[in-house]
DNA sequence: TTTCTATGTGACTACCCAGTCACTTGCTCT
DNA sequence: AGAGCAAGTGACTGGGTAGTCACATAGAAA
């Protein structure tokens, strides 16, 4: 976490440097990203960052974790009314938030994104502080309740159809963050939903014609 | 392309070095990947390397594509067969292909999955020489021809059905690559094959009970 | 033996990087 | 005014990188 001196900082001047040093992390893998380039980009000198941060690593988590909260913040609304929905408008919801987040802050998801990218798992668990294993036990959980609802056909795997959902999520996104301008994925965030339904569509009904 | 040197290299010498990069690319990226490291290991001079490839770029574009070559060979029996099978099990056949690719060549499947995680578009795209979306256009077909003979709803959408099975593809081999140890996918075949199936049944059947 | 050509070489250039530290600046309290 | 302390600074260290080039070597031809 930032040394104290980065919260006795003038707010602006704060700003200023989580705005930078997200834009850097959101086009660049961590290797990638430049330390010197934020700094200069922030007019700030190399030594003064290292008054705030402890290192490269302490930076990174900081602005990553940043992001994770902005995205909880977009969630929290839904996290409440979750109880109420069936497993596949559950999803469904998952996915159409997912994607307007990505769309309004396409920064922000970017750094998630690229994190996502990152090889080194090691690096990941480090970062993450848990296990990538337990993530996945969340989604476990959903699909099993579902099964005891009779909203989920019992023939499926839970395991792989929770590997499958938070994957195609993520698709998702990638996608739009890498193939599209920011620009694009702004003025088609309705058509991106509009495939985010369709794609739904499927994963309910499956490629079968009945 | 390497240089006429590269070729008039002899054969020991030659595949020491396509070895040596082979590791390099499948464990870092183009970025991350280092020619130093890469002439120390194969025993060469660095100028030595300059007589055979242009630059960088140059050696990558070389084993990336000896890496789809080897794929090519690993599909080509597949590809003949490829009339008789309904659309499922020739995406089926698809995925059990890829998966029993990768188990079998690790290194050669991460070089090609380290390229799908690279960021730039323009360099990914002048490496393959061909735009991105037209790669998904043979899927796209395929999905049509299925909903012509009657294997596939038409209540669907082609394209993000396309989105849908290239992206499992790769979510499977990356999640091979990247959460599991060479030996493990090696030991692990068979429970992977499996996997796959359960995931095509979802793909095929749906999530929904019926 | 001399000459020619192809290939091999590694020190070197010019760059980029994260992180450090001796020093300076500016503010506050006495 | 002076002392003390928190914060700001940028030249510097040590390390990495891709790519170059003047020279060395070796084999063949004359």
């Amino acid at each position: 976490m930032p040394k104290q001196t980065f919260f006795n900082l003038p707010e602006e001047k704060r700003e200023k440097l989580i705005d930078v040093a997200t834009d850097e992390f959101a086009k660049n893998s961590f290797n990638s990203a430049s330390i010197t380039k934020i700094v200069e980009k922030a007019g700030i000198a190399k030594g003064s960052l290292y008054q705030y941060f402890e290192d490269k690593k302490d930076l990174y988590k900081y602005i990553l974790e940043l992001s994770a909260n902005k995205k909880k913040e977009y969630l929290i609304e839904w996290m409440n009314r979750l109880q109420h929905l069936s497993f596949i408008e559950m999803i469904r919801e998952l996915y159409v938030k997912g994607v307007a987040f990505a769309a309004d802050n396409p920064r922000l998801a970017g750094i998630a994104n690229n994190f996502m990218k990152e090889n080194d798992t090691k690096f990941k668990e480090e970062i993450l502080g848990i296990s990538i294993e337990k993530s996945n036990q969340l989604f476990e959980q959903l699909i099993e309740n579902a099964k005891n609802k009779g909203e989920v056909s019992r023939n499926i795997d839970t395991k792989v159809a929770a590997f499958l959902v938070t994957n195609l999520n993520t698709s998702i996104v990638d996608y739009m963050l890498t193939y599209m301008t920011y620009e694009e994925i702004f003025q088609n965030k309705e058509e991106l939903l509009d495939k985010v339904d369709k794609m739904l569509f499927i994963m309910e009904n499956g490629f079968k014609a009945k």
